[in-house]
DNA sequence: GTCGGATATTAGGATACCCTAAGCCAGCAG
DNA sequence: CTGCTGGCTTAGGGTATCCTAATATCCGAC
């Protein structure tokens, strides 16, 4: 396969772009500049910088003034970050009693640092885990990942019976407040009702008796798989 | 107390620099520059160079020619990498399933990159263990350490009982061999022999009924309590 | 089809580390 | 008390990453 090997191992910076690149690029598009910057909250101009290290290693392909799409490397690389990130956040999660609000920055230094053996450890003392705290798949050591269909509830349709898949920010303030909402992955929705105007979403969930409230901000970070009938445990 | 406070965070590089030389001057003198670059595996003016930033910085003092020493505020900084380098090489042992000769090298990585609550949680679920894998103190919280008197296996006089308490070595090819010959922190031992010109040291080990034949190298990494009759088990 | 603004890149500079080569100094040998 | 020499520091560079200011490009509005 690989001819000469033995790249010269990534750092911390490299890394985090890969990661954020492929959270651009994923939905099959180019990650724009100013978007990586907004992302790493650097200045433009560190970005265009880094593009060309990282063109230049075989991370990347740039497309001057259109963006950046990960190579096949780049994205091996990005996934077994990610896989790192969300393994870290289940095993602090699980294991050490952090909250899901407070997880993702722990996760976000240590994923740098840490071994692929000891990832695997982790992975294993909690017996393979498919999903983070916040439903997000966990790509497999072989670097495969779920691909699921999932609508945001902001723009379910009202009666839709729904399940919580996956909780789309990591802000710590924001999670909370979910998690005092029982708007947590795996929660059982029914959506009662939508207001016009980005106006927010109403949903009953299955187990409490009071309706929840959810502004098109929150509701779009909320996604769902349809159809939630039976509550089918996600490891 | 301190006037301005939030310094800058240290850098993986400083907070190395700094645990070297607390281990270096621990005896009361001076770190000199080229063992801080023998122990870093750096070019002495390296070591020259980062000298004059930490004693800028007010992490150590600085006699040219002589050699570094800590200020009262880098050793509260060397001690607090020496906590987080311990507790993570015993929660790694003992919940992970790590073997003692490779720890070191994981937990070398990560002291960096955790935050002290994730160490309070890991020393927390251990139970706050005193002592990592190697037997070495591990500093409390309020970075206290344990000062022991303790001699060399190559030097404690024949005849002698001893606890073995520290193995004073990270070098993975040691420790495994130590390890095989039933060398741990705890070891109940008897010094049956030495030979003359630095020749090796006999012990009889409590529990096992062949001797052991320690040559004078490894020797000097077992340091030894005097007087080991009863096995008091350590935390 | 041209213009202007948004977006991107280039230019130029800073910081933190590391290196090799050259120069300096303290203290011991005599 | 004088030099030698090993250890230390200074000089001069290199890489990686970030920044601000200046310039270039693209594209939709007109
Ligand atoms: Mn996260
Ligand atoms: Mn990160
Ligand atoms: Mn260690
Ligand atoms: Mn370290």
């Amino acid at each position: 396969m690989h001819a000469l090997a033995h790249e010269a191992p990534l750092t911390r910076s490299v890394e985090d772009y890969l990661k954020v690149i492929y959270h651009l690029s994923s939905q099959g598009g180019f990650a724009a500049t100013s978007d990586i910057a907004a992302m790493l909250d650097l200045a433009p101009p560190s970005v265009s910088g880094m593009v060309k290290r990282l063109s230049e290693a075989g991370l990347i392909e740039h497309v001057p003034y259109r963006g950046v799409q990960l190579t096949a490397q780049g994205r091996r690389a990005a996934l077994r970050m990610i896989r790192r990130h969300r393994v870290l956040e289940t095993y602090l999660t699980q294991q050490l009693g952090y909250d899901w609000d407070g997880v993702h920055a722990e996760a976000e230094r240590m994923e740098h640092a840490v071994s692929d053996d000891l990832i695997e450890r982790m992975a294993g003392a909690l017996g393979d885990p498919r999903y983070d705290p916040h439903g997000e798949p966990i790509p497999t050591a072989a670097l495969e990942i779920e691909e699921a269909e999932l609508v945001r509830l902001s723009e379910a349709a009202v009666g839709q019976a729904l399940e919580l898949r996956e909780v789309a920010t990591q802000d710590p303030a924001r999670l909370r407040y979910l998690a005092e909402q029982g708007l947590t992955p795996g929660a059982q929705l029914v959506v009662t009702d939508r207001q016009p105007f980005n106006g927010p979403t109403t949903v009953q969930l299955r187990g409490s008796s009071a309706a929840r409230v959810v502004g098109q901000e929150l509701a779009r970070l909320l996604l769902c798989r349809p159809g939630g009938g039976d509550g089918d445990a996600r490891a």
